[in-house]
DNA sequence: TATGAATGAGTGTTCATTCAT
DNA sequence: AATGAATGAACACTCATTCAT
């Protein structure tokens, strides 16, 4: 059985992902990881903390400074990157870091850093997919950020709204546009 | 002075905005609205109700049966789509629509309402916007599909990362790809 | 259909029996009875005046200066008794008598008074029933008193603990002790 | 100084008994308890848990298998029975089984066990002191059950109605209907 | 007589956090 | 490190009662 922090951020994990930070009582937090109440304020002086070291170590964005691109495939580079976010968490995870954006400005910050990264990979796999280099930086920025979009609105309102997107298509749609 | 109820609404929505739904103690609503605390729950008999009231009273997903759309045109057609959502409310309201998801259930049913008609709308768009009809139903659902989600990104996202998006650009660019 | 102060006792009678005077809010009485809120106030001035009118109008302890006794018959006499309490009350009303014996002092004295009368017609029907007058007026007393008990008993505690009693073999048992 | 469970229990008895339970606030037992109101909720997380708590540990039918019967005196035997109800309860705790009946199912539960053992005792006490074994089961069910309500009716509506009833001589006239 | 909005003290309950051991 | 009792401010909500119309 794994120590007691551990257990606490486990338990955490899974009763922020289900209910959310506010709606979970570090008495709960305790009762679900096995562990006195007093023990999770050892660990973690503030509630806020708990949240605060969960997106710290349990949310990766995975900043590669290569992004691997096939010259000439901008469709299929594009859809590589959607298959997998350079984002190394768990789905409870992934849920807390969008559910939780407005609770604590570290959520924020990761957040904003996958966004980050989702667009400057996105950029620099078209710069290298796509056959020629044109002038045109804005429109390729714009395509970054598109694809940067879907990526994020698949990941969260796609629950919410119960609508489905598919990347394939819209990878391709943008390499369409762009050779 | 606009009546008590009115006068709730409007603490309601400007706190709910500010600060979250669940943040906000209904004591401090009735003190911001003017009104005794015994006067809310005359009105709304749970705190909830404050929340499903606003949304119900304050937001309209435009479900408007003929989208305008120029023939020939269909990244003018998008951008005008993305001038103006078919929403509408306040921007406090719009806040609450996003940020509030996950607090009930009517919030998430509005928020898919206007990510359906957006979807719509865009597909509709398009539709008649293009020249020639093709076959390629699919990928007119990608492309319109995909605008919407650029859009909820512009007005979700875009505070929280901090990344702006130009909608023109965007579709201008869905509108290279299909031609 | 009848008055509202008329319509407001009978909800209250209802809604008392049912869940008590106390777990009973005025809102449901007024709403129940189909009147406004204010309206009920206007017939009672405070709650408790509606529980001190239900009893005052709705209970009547029958003290009836005679009492049929036949002479040498003490079981049968008794058994009559025993067939009706000296009560005109709905059963609604039997039910508020016992249960809110705590709630007012009114209450309280209607049921004294009810419990005074009982024992008052079972002595004065012992004292005709019985062929000849000992001077044993104690046990007569204690009889009276005994019969009393049981009449209550039945009618309140009964419901209670759910255990029947039939007075009928009670007022033969005492009978057969006195003659 | 007794624990603060304890005196939470304490004050609650003696406020309960005083008051009765619904006039009773939490905040008023932890202050007569001098403990923070928020430990009452510590240890008993709903207020109702204080009285079923106090029925539960501190009210007692003694379910004695054997009861003590002097043959051939019934009068006495019974007698006995009513010096002592099979109830170890302070007179506060005897006082909310009473008033409290209708408040919870488990006082109402414990009230009924009471009766019971009353019954059972006099029922036995009966068999064992009556010289001869009549065959007459009901009018000894009934005498019984006399004596019980007696008793009960004693321990509850006497306080109400300012009416006393002397066991002794209940028993005596019991016992001489039987003979 | 009739109405329902207005009032505010009070209620049970929650909960993050502290602290003595 | 470990424990759970202790703390009290805050919370949503209730309700008898008042009042202007």
């Amino acid at each position: 059985m794994p120590g007691a922090r551990t257990r606490i951020l486990d338990a955490a994990e899974e009763l922020f992902a289900g209910g959310g930070y506010d709606a979970t009582p570090t008495a709960q937090i305790a009762r679900t990881a096995g562990v006195p109440k007093g023990l999770l304020f050892h660990y973690f002086p503030k509630k806020i903390d708990v949240l605060i070291t969960l997106i710290d170590e349990r949310t990766l964005v995975v900043e590669a400074p290569e992004v691997e691109a096939v010259p000439g495939d901008a469709a299929g580079t594009l859809s590589r990157l959607a298959r997998r976010l350079p984002l190394r968490a768990s789905p409870a995870m992934r849920r807390i870091l969008f559910r939780e954006a407005d609770t604590h400005g570290s959520v924020r910050e990761r957040l904003g850093r996958l966004n980050g990264e989702l667009i400057r990979r996105a950029r620099f796999a078209l710069e290298l997919a796509l056959p020629t280099r044109r002038g045109d930086a804005a429109r390729l920025e714009a395509a970054a950020a598109t694809f940067a979009a879907v990526l994020l609105y698949q990941e969260n309102l796609c629950q919410l709204t119960g609508h489905q997107i598919d990347p394939d298509a819209v990878a391709e749609l943008i390499a369409m546009a762009l050779v």
